[in-house]
DNA sequence: AAACTTCTAGGTGTTTATGCCTAGGTTCTT
DNA sequence: AAGAACCTAGGCATAAACACCTAGAAGTTT
């Protein structure tokens, strides 16, 4: 039986640690051949060119590139590494993006070691492993609160693409650190009305209310 | 030599075993006599009466009881525990409410075995240990970019008591569920003016300019 | 009793954000 | 060449937030 080769990416050690821990004291323990590490996306596709991991343990939020991104990155390389995603949150756009990366499981990060073991023998067997919450999530298609028959229309084109351009981020960004868009346009030489329209824009692909739902985004993508 | 009993206190089972890693992989492993777990503030409290631990490595941000509050109660309980504070983020008003709180240590989430030994035997010793970054934050006074003299002298008597009240609590926890103050108003049954100058009083107090730093305090109490 | 804090709420005005719309230019893909 | 996505930016209107102020009622502390 052919050993396997795991990558722990993670930004914090500890983190890192407590993956490693669990997995040397879990049924799998005896079965793996090394256990790598990394602290961002782009360290993680370095280390993916010299040695085919079988299994990425994954989180989505970290300096320099992010779990999606890197996903994505390695997932085109390499079709048979299993990335499993590890997040903090379980919210349904870092979900569905990494799931559309290309990962095919989501864990919490209170995972324990059997969820562990079994996670990596589903993924390997081929098949998709998630958190029960997550789940859940999965389930719902998503809240219809009290969106007009327009907004729905709207909804269907941008929730397809839910996912950020750069200068959106860039402007997210921004707002985080608590400029006004006028401060913003300033800063990027745009017109405050393109700075508006951008805010606009994050607001409705996002499906958040205002500025407190947009700097909670930005929590969940990690770039506060 | 007395051997030590050691509590760990996070809501991640993955950061719990990543602290468990890395002490049983350093050199203060041999002079452990037990490591023990809880996963909020509460549990650590219940844990603490029966239990005198040496150190506890507390989380910040977790449900039901957060670590600053846990933290004050069980120094006032018992003199002698050592409290490390152990945070994703390194964040002036985090850090020094855990240290007037009672921590006599700061370290961040990247943490390795090193440092862990070296603080573990620091504050066994009686001193205070900080992450090198943090330690740079607390030089720091604070930062006065372009404050008036009335805001000065304002500023000199609300950071005092810098923490929010019950009632501020409430309005921010709700204005971080993306509520505008009149709908806040509607729900405490009070008058949009009253939620518009609770809203005004948390801005002058945590020294934010808007919205955007409302939500990036509020995620920093753990109230999101 | 005096001082202080918290919660309440109003006056008044300015600044910012939000909503919905159009639209031209660019770049990349099909 | 056509289409799609992105970036740009403006019109127009309303809603919301922000700033600075006063002030009374209730409760707590000194």
């Amino acid at each position: 039986m052919k050993k396997i080769k795991i990558l722990l990416v993670d930004d914090h050690k500890l983190v890192r640690n407590g993956i490693k821990y669990t997995l040397e004291s879990g049924r799998t323990a005896s079965s793996i051949e090394r256990i790598d590490e990394a602290t961002n996306g782009d360290e993680a596709i370095t280390k993916c060119k010299v040695i085919n991991y079988d299994i990425i343990f994954m989180d989505i939020n970290m300096p320099e590139k992010d779990g999606i991104a890197a996903t994505r990155e390695i997932v085109r390389n390499d079709k048979f590494t299993k990335i499993i995603a590890i997040s903090m949150y379980n919210e349904d756009f870092e979900i569905r993006s990494m799931l559309k990366a290309g990962a095919v499981g989501y864990l919490l990060k209170n995972t324990g070691t059997e969820i562990l073991d079994e996670a990596i023998k589903t993924v390997l067997a081929g098949g998709k492993y998630y958190s029960n919450d997550v789940a859940i999530k999965l389930m719902e298609p998503y809240n219809e609160d009290n969106l007009t028959k327009e907004k729905i229309a709207r909804k269907s084109i941008t929730s397809e693409h839910s996912i950020l351009t750069k200068r959106e981020l860039e402007v997210l960004a921004m707002i985080a650190s608590e400029l006004t868009n006028e401060e913003i346009a300033d800063r990027l030489k745009l017109s405050k009305r393109t700075v508006d329209s951008h805010r606009q824009n994050i607001i409705n692909k996002i499906q958040v209310k205002n500025t407190a739902g947009l700097i909670k985004y930005a929590f969940k993508l990690g770039i506060i």
